[in-house]
This record gives structure tokens, C-alpha cells and sequence, in this order.
DNA sequence: GATGAATGAGGGTTCATTCAT
DNA sequence: TATGAATGAACCCTCATTCAT
């Protein structure tokens, strides 16, 4: 019966925490939502603190299965990495904790977890070096990127897209950014070279 | 020396904030760091809750006015993007509160407040907003951009670089992140085109 | 053992709101009178108003349970009045927080509660009712009586004899108090019509 | 000028005690009323719980001038005390202060001025006592009346129909407990006394 | 004299954590 | 193992009083 009960536990501080921020999500109300005793939180989690940590792990690693789920690797990277920014993006919407990770806004709360916190976005940039990897094998990137910075790049500029603050139809507005953003990454800003014209 | 008084005090929430966040900031601490009693704060602002907006209005509008300074807009618009980017990244390092503002973790944090912090995000968009019009003007930039929602999206995406959970050397981290970023979206991650060449 | 700490906080801050009155008298303090933590108020009231009200409730009961005990309701009215305010009165002495209510001093402090208030005070006039209607009915009191105007009258005149007040040896003072007002109200001030002698 | 701003200021903690009492009433606000700093209410009375007592002198004074106005000596005693009961209670009204003294509320509060206010309150008796003489010289008042107790109980007597938590209309209820009370204090609670008839 | 900015003790309330059962 | 009553430090805020001007 232990591990339904840790299952509900995190279950119900992720409701919360992703709800109400970590400091006002209170254990009494998470023990109570997940119909245990205050004390059997405590068995589950050392602390507050350890609580949402391991909340947070369960949510990033749900995240990433999420994501990796559909992607089809025998087709063009470009065509990948639109896909994948899709459906990190859509499932984003579900997990704002891993927002809440990413963003390193968990960081800021409770520093001495910042190690951790590494390791757990570490594992969501997997995805995103593989496919630019085989974009440039693929020779459909640019042969001068420098992966591993432009996937950092790419995961907090998908990231961006979910920031809370954006008003209006959300549903509609985060496509939108979407597109937009992601022709503005495989094009770029400038123009097309009118030299080439006649 | 009313003047003085708010000064600091202001200028001493700001550190509190900055370093601790709303809710673990204390207005005690803040009182005592800024050589008043708890009670002046209270003249200073109507709240706890008042003073932090007070405080984010004084960011914004001291970050607005470092990004401003050296922009010359006879320059060509992409190198205005680029180096707009670069200040507004360098000063966004000192200045941790604009990045929560931006972030939206305020507005979750206060959620009767939301009116107002947009009011202050808004304010930070203007000069981008500008250079794109210059751009396109200039025929640097697409002439089928989206120009507010590109603003937007640019707006996140230079904040993006100053997450604050990357490690390592934070200077060359951050300049690196900058030179890779802005080359993405001025050049896009598409190789040159060989399919063209014979 | 909930029953006895709850208790034993009612018991302490009955003490304490009647000695010092509602807004003097701290949480802190009954707390530390109750041998309980801070917090354990809070779980025996939802507030310091509520705590209040609760211990009024309380010394209500206690009072009304004490008057009502050693009345015989086969004696005549006019006996059972003088004996019950006589009783009322003795027990008044020690129940200043009932006074408190029956003045009116609870509503003015407190006004949100108003209806909660009226509702004891009610309470406390059911014997002196039932006292005046048994007159009427023995002949002993006069048939024109507007009993519950009546009342309400007696309920104020013999707290009246009770107001914190009064100097002296207070044992004496009140009895005699209460031995001038009990004549007074039951002949009145007239003199004996010496009219009606021959 | 320093008598008309002392006026003025005292005008305004009457105002301010009697509608929020002693405790949520603040010097800043009575200053503010009074279109003087704060420091000056402090020229005015040494703490504010003597700028309390000052305000309870001039009520009492204001009440008792207001009371003795209009009574005619030459009429007898018992429509005299109707008359005093009537007019006293009509200004009570208007003064509660003067009630929060009569009633020990004041006492309670603040015991260490608990000599001052007792002067206070016998001031308030002289018309009673004066009546209650003339009623026993002119024969229509018992003989037997112990007139200090009596003036004493009458005048807690009728200040309790003016306790402030009755509710209705608050004019015809007070007119109709003034009514009811002046005659049980005058006639008594008994019957005529049948028994007597043939 | 008159002011009001400044003070800081003290208030009520919350909630993460503990521990006896 | 599981509980939840109990704790108390820490929080934000008020306001009577002081004192430099």
C-alpha cells in the first residue's frame, strides 16, 4: 500500500505546487487532497523542500517520455525539430513545473537544491541535440553550429513560448508564437537576398 | 531627506527582493538594511505588496533607460538588433527583478497586481518594436514579419539567454549564448542552400 | 485530551478578556496562561473574535444553569423575583464577561457578531419571562403588564445593580443595592396613598 | 489661538471615541479632524488617555447643563423625575460617552483613572438626589427611601434604557422603555392590592 | 508654539515540522 | 506504519509617542 500512497502524495503536491507556488502550497492541504495524515507526507518526503524536488523529477521525466513518444527519426531534422517543439510545447502547457524548472525560478527559491535542479534540465535537452546532430549529418542545419549551445538556446526559446503572462485566446496566441518563432529560427530575420535576383 | 529616506529603502527592497523573492524577503530585514524603522517602510509604500511593485517600476524604467542610451538608429537594423540585444542583456544581468517581471513569476505570485505588471512588460517592448519597423523600413529585414508578434517573441528570447540557472562562467557564458542567439535568428539554422549550386 | 486543553483555553481566556477586555488581552499571553503554544488557539478558534464569542457563549450558559437551579417555581412570583435576581446578581459578580454582553459592550467592539450577541442576551431573559408570566397568572402582578418590555426593563435594572463601578465594600453595597432596587421596583416610589385613610 | 485649537481638538476625540472607542480611535486621525499636527494633541493633553479623560469631563459637564435647564422646581417630585428621566435620556442620546462612563466601561479600560471618573459620575447624581428629597418633603415619595441608593440605582436604572444593543426603531423603542420603566419605578410590580376590597 | 516624519514594541495569524499514540 | 494535535518562530502590519525642525 506504500507506494500507491507516495504515488498519491506526489500526485497531489504537483496539483499543488503547480497551483499555488511552492510557498503557499501548504503540506496540510497536499495531505489532505491526497487523503493521508500530515505525519504520512513526512514519511514520504524528508521536507517541503524534498517533497518538491521529487515532484519535480516525476514531472520532468514525464515530460521527456511525452516528447520522445511520436518523433520519427528517418525524417528530415527540420521537419523533427518543428514536431518536437510542437508537442514539448504542448505538453508544456500540463507540466508548468518543468516551466517552473527551466525557467530556473526553482533555482531562485531554493538555492541549495541548484545542483539537481541541473541534472533535471540536463535531461530534457537529450532530444534536442540528437535531432540537431542528425540535421547536420543530414546536411540540412548549418555544418558551424555549435550544438550544444544552440540546444540550450532552443530549449529556453521554446520555453519562452509558455511564459505565463501572455494574454488573449491562449490556445490560440501559443500557436501562433509557435510559428511564428520557429520560421524565425530555421529562416532568420533577414531578408531574402534580392541579389540573387535578376 | 524624505527623498533619501525612499531611496534606500527602495533600493534596499530591490537587493531583498532580488536575493530572497516576495515572500522570504522580510520587511523587518529590509527596514534594518536600509537604517529605518520597520515602520518608515510603511510610510514609503502601502504594503509589502506596494512596495515590490514600486520597486519593478524603478527596474523597468532604470533598465529602459540603460538599453536607450547608446542606440544610434542611423545604424542598419540588424546591427541596432544586435547591439540593443547585447545591452539589454548585459544590464538584465543586474537587474534580476525586470527578469521576473518578464518571466511572469510576479504575476502568479501577485495575481491582482497582473493589470499593472503588464502595463511595465509593455513599456520594455518599444525600442524593439522600433528597430524591426526601422528594419523592414530599411529593407534589412523580411518585409512578412509579424512585426508585434516577432517583438514578443524576441522580447522572451533575449530573456531566455538570462535564465538564471547557467552555470560556468557567467560572462562568457552569457556573451556566447548572445553571439549564437542573435546570428539563429538573424541567419536562421538552415545550411546554405549547395542544393542551388550545380 | 482535546476536551481539557480546549477548557482549559476558554477557562484562561475568559480570564483574561474580563480582566483586561477584548483588545488588551493578547493570544500570546492566554496561550502562555493555558500552557499551550500559540498555535493551539488557533485550533480551539478560527480567530480571537471567535475565541471571544465562544467564551461568551460559555459564561452565558454557566450563569443561566446557576440561576435557574434553586428556583421553585411553587412560590409566589414576587418571592421567585427577588430570589432570582438576588441569585442572578451574586453569580453576576463573577461573570463580568457576561455583563460585558448584557451592556452592550460586545457589539460595539465587535459588530459584525451583533446577531450571535443578541441571540445570548436572549437566552438570559427566558427565567425572568417565565417569572412575570406566573405572576400575572397568581394575581401578584399587575394584568397590564407589557411582560416583555417588562423584561428586558429587569434584565438592565438588575445588571444595572452590577456595573463595574460601584466602590465600597462591594459585598454590602451590592446586597443592599439589590434590596432598595428589588422594593423599589415591586412597590414602587409612591408613598402610600395616605388618600385612601379615613 | 490655543484655546480654539484645544476646543477644536477635543471636539474631534469626542467624535472619534464615540464612534470607534477608546482603543481603535487614533491621535493621528483626531489631529487630522482637527486641522492640526500630531504633535499638537500632544500639547493638548499629556497621553491619549488623558486627552480621553479631558473628553469625558467636558460630556459630563455638557450633559448635566443640558439636564438641569429645563426642570422647574415647583412641580412635584414625581413628574420632576419623569421629566429629569425624559431629558437626560433624550441627551444620553447624543452622548455616549457619558454612557461608557456611567456604565464602567470607561473604568475598565483604563483603571488607573478609575478615581477621576467616579468624581465624574457622582456630578451626574446631584439632580436625582435633589428631586428625590423634594419628593419625600412635598409627601408624594416614601419616607423610607434611603434617597443615595435610591439616586444611585436611578440613575443606572435609566441609563440601562439606553444600553445600546436594542435594536427596532431606536426612537419608539426608547420612549416606550422610558414609559414602562418610569411607571414601574413609580407603581411597582404588584397589583393593587385587591385583597383589601370587601 | 506647532509640526509630522520616524520609530519599534506589540498585535494577530500562518504553517512546516515533530512526536506521542 | 500512519496519524494529526501541538508547537512556536516568523511573518506583516498598526499606532502611540518622540523630537528635530
Amino acid at each position: 500500500m506504500e507506494g500507491k500512497k507516495k504515488e498519491c502524495i506526489l500526485v497531489e503536491a504537483a496539483k499543488a505546487f503547480a497551483r499555488f507556488g511552492f510557498k503557499k502550497a501548504s503540506v496540510d492541504e497536499i495531505a489532505k487532497q491526497a487523503g493521508v495524515g500530515k505525519g504520512t507526507v513526512y514519511l514520504a518526503a524528508d521536507s517541503k523542500e524534498d517533497l518538491y524536488y521529487q515532484v519535480l523529477h516525476r514531472e520532468m521525466r514525464a515530460w521527456i517520455a511525452e516528447c520522445s513518444q511520436t518523433l520519427d527519426h528517418r525524417k528530415p531534422a527540420d521537419r523533427l525539430l518543428g514536431e518536437l517543439l510542437a508537442i514539448a510545447m504542448s505538453h508544456l502547457d500540463q507540466r508548468p513545473l518543468v516551466c517552473e524548472l527551466l525557467y530556473g525560478s526553482s533555482e531562485k527559491l531554493l538555492p541549495e537544491w541548484r545542483d539537481r535542479f541541473a541534472e533535471l534540465r540536463a535531461l530534457g535537452r537529450a532530444n534536442l541535440l540528437e535531432i540537431l546532430r542528425l540535421g547536420v549529418r543530414q546536411g540540412i542545419f548549418r555544418k558551424d553550429l555549435e550544438i550544444d549551445t544552440v540546444a540550450a538556446l532552443l530549449q529556453d526559446f521554446h520555453l519562452s513560448a509558455y511564459l505565463p503572462h501572455h494574454e488573449g485566446d491562449p490556445q490560440r496566441d501559443v500557436v501562433e508564437r509557435a510559428r511564428v518563432g520557429l520560421d524565425l529560427v530555421l529562416n532568420g530575420l533577414r531578408a531574402k537576398t534580392p541579389a540573387f535576383a535578376p
